[in-house]
DNA sequence: ATGCAGGCGCGCA
DNA sequence: TGCGCGCCTGCA
């Protein structure tokens, strides 16, 4: 049965720089510019009109609490806007080309799974992977005639193989992902130890630990998942735009740029990321 | 068509 | 510890 939640005069929403900023893999545009999309047992439509931001869809539980949640809509994001966009006018400008971005709170496993897969690929061929991935191993819900597939929990993965996983398009990946089932299924990853490890340097030191987990996929997983602010993932992109604003296009190593970026935008580095990504890669 | 796409993991100094 | 390189695959 289907839920409707709408948010009112809420100015930093903007449903295409939300789902095309990087962040989440399984939100899709509709004909008139709104969104479907997917996270724990929710299916969502996302619909902007004047003033308004319509929520409905199947939801588990009551959809106003799941959507403040997901969409982070208790945070503040005027003031994190203004307090950033005073620290220099690079910034600024980018901000105000992605002024409705939010950072999702998507849920750590998928994150996680959807990250490794991440690397050294590209964004349609991620999506594609995960949704075959939902199709074979999670559970059909199914909004407005339409079948959806929620992401595959650790048992739902159990029985798969890593010769599974290279049939559904993985590649070297397959390995990683399912060496992370079953680290997790025995619990040498436990999930709750992370959500509940508040210590960036400490968290990201666990997360290392997981295999296809890098630096760059670590700190995604941060930023993505667990709110943590102040992480900036260093991509390609983000790579050429600090290189090219700051440092007169001298390609930096990502050390450099992590560096920097904590210097040059504080406790709220990974909003900034996010803002410079949006707005750089945009450009391409 | 051949390099590239939101890296990681390995081997070698 | 710091590099360089190979890797599945699909798409421009």
């Amino acid at each position: 049965m289907e839920q409707k939640y709408i948010l009112e005069n809420q100015n930093s929403f903007n449903s295409t720089h939300i789902f095309e900023c990087g962040q989440c893999f399984r939100w899709n545009k509709e004909e008139d510019n709104n969104y479907t999309g997917i996270f724990k047992n929710n299916v969502i439509n996302v619909k902007e009109e004047k003033n308004q931001i319509i929520f409905s869809g199947i939801c588990e539980g009551d959809i106003k609490e799941e959507c403040i949640n997901y969409f982070d809509l208790d945070q503040d994001y005027e003031s994190i806007k203004n307090r950033l966009s005073k620290i220099d006018n690079y910034l600024a400008n980018s901000i105000k080309y992605g002024e409705g971005i939010r950072i999702l709170n998507q849920d750590l496993w998928e994150t996680i799974i959807s990250f490794i897969i991440s690397a050294n690929n590209n964004i349609p061929r991620i999506k594609g992977i995960i949704e075959r991935l939902a199709k074979q191993y999670g559970k059909e819900i199914e909004f407005r005639g339409k079948k959806y597939y929620t992401f595959p929990t650790p048992e739902e993965l159990s029985n798969a193989s890593i010769e599974d996983f290279r049939k559904l398009g993985l590649g070297f990946r397959d390995v990683r992902v399912y060496e992370t089932v079953q680290k997790t299924l025995n619990k040498e990853i436990d999930l709750v130890k992370l959500e509940n490890e508040n210590n960036v340097e400490t968290l990201r030191e666990e997360l290392l630990k997981i295999p296809g987990v890098g630096p760059k996929v670590a700190d995604c997983i941060m930023l993505f998942s667990l709110k943590k602010y102040q992480v900036f993932p260093v991509d390609v992109w983000v790579r050429r735009v600090i290189s090219e604003l700051y440092f007169e296009n001298e390609e930096q190593k990502p050390k450099t740029i992590q560096g920097f970026a904590k210097k040059q935008y504080g406790d709220l580095a990974g909003l900034a990321q996010q803002y410079l990504f949006y707005w750089r890669r945009d450009l391409a």
